[in-house]
DNA sequence: GTAGATGATTTTGT
DNA sequence: ACAAAATCATCTAC
């Protein structure tokens, strides 16, 4: 971080108009969920409020500085005043200053860290996806009931697809696969749905290409592909969603199908 | 307020 | 490194 770079060690001292002003940037509303493009705008504000403050403070001193030694100047006609007294007059005053520019640092840097954690906590938190999202996933799932482990290109695509990241995706899917296996029967009527859809789909692909080419005869969909896990096999007979698929797509084990209605 | 759904994290096994 | 399973934490509908 930035800001923590400059930070020599642990201050003491109480609150001070720097920690007040630190905290303001990060601090305002009451909202939890931190997005990305927010953290970052909440960054930049608090290290401009850090940099202005800087200045002020600078200013403020030298102003103090210019005003004592006024003061002494107008003093040293009444009395004698010497050099070396002058000289430890600012330097106290220079001290004195310096301890509150840490003090801004040291604020400046808690706000940073408060922001942060904050951002974390929101990332933590849950968000339900879209529906849009839900249902690509979902038809990807059904349609690879057979194996539902998408491969790094296709856990891309989907992420894309679903505006959500890989390992969401990931997670999306070993969720689903656990849960999916945990009790079938409460995701039939899911199933059936996304079967039908897949099925639909099919059809309209189908339709397509044989608008495309009269001549080509139909080809019998692969036949031959693996069954990694058992657990996700179709042909036990309490899966019904599968006849239903079956009925669909013709007979074959489960739909090829892709959302877009390609062939896979 | 609660139950169930759901996304994320942790633990464990390979 | 990846997946299953268990668990946690939050969301949502009631």
């Amino acid at each position: 971080m930035l800001l923590a770079e400059g930070v020599a060690g642990p201050e003491k001292g109480g609150g001070s108009a720097a920690a007040a002003a630190a905290a303001a940037a990060s601090g305002g509303a009451a909202d939890n969920s931190i997005e990305h493009s927010d953290y970052r705008a909440k960054l930049t504000q608090i290290r401009q409020i850090y940099h202005t403050e800087l200045e002020k403070y600078e200013q403020a001193c030298n102003e103090f500085t210019t005003h004592v030694m006024n003061l002494l100047r107008e003093q040293s006609r009444t009395r004698p005043i010497s050099p070396k007294e002058i000289e430890r007059m600012v330097g106290i005053i220079h001290r004195k200053f310096s301890s509150i520019q840490m003090q801004l640092k040291q604020s400046t840097c808690e706000a940073v860290m408060i922001l942060r954690s904050r951002f974390l906590d929101a990332r933590r938190k849950r968000r339900n996806f879209s529906k849009q999202a839900t249902e690509i996933l979902n038809e990807y799932f059904y349609s690879h009931l057979s194996n539902p482990y998408p491969s790094e290109e296709a856990k891309e695509e989907l992420a894309k697809k679903c505006s959500i990241t890989v390992s969401q995706v990931s997670n999306w899917f070993g969720n689903k696969r656990i849960r999916y296996k945990k009790n079938i029967g409460k995701f039939q009527e899911e199933a059936n749905l996304y079967a039908a859809k897949t099925a639909v789909n099919a059809a309209h692909a189908a339709a397509a290409a044989v608008q495309n080419s009269q001549a080509n005869s139909p080809t019998t969909p692969n036949s031959g592909f693996q069954m990694k896990d058992e657990e996700f096999q179709l042909d036990s007979a309490e899966s019904k969603n599968t006849l239903l698929s079956n009925m669909f797509t013709g007979g074959y084990p489960a739909p090829c199908y892709q959302s877009d209605g390609r062939i896979q």
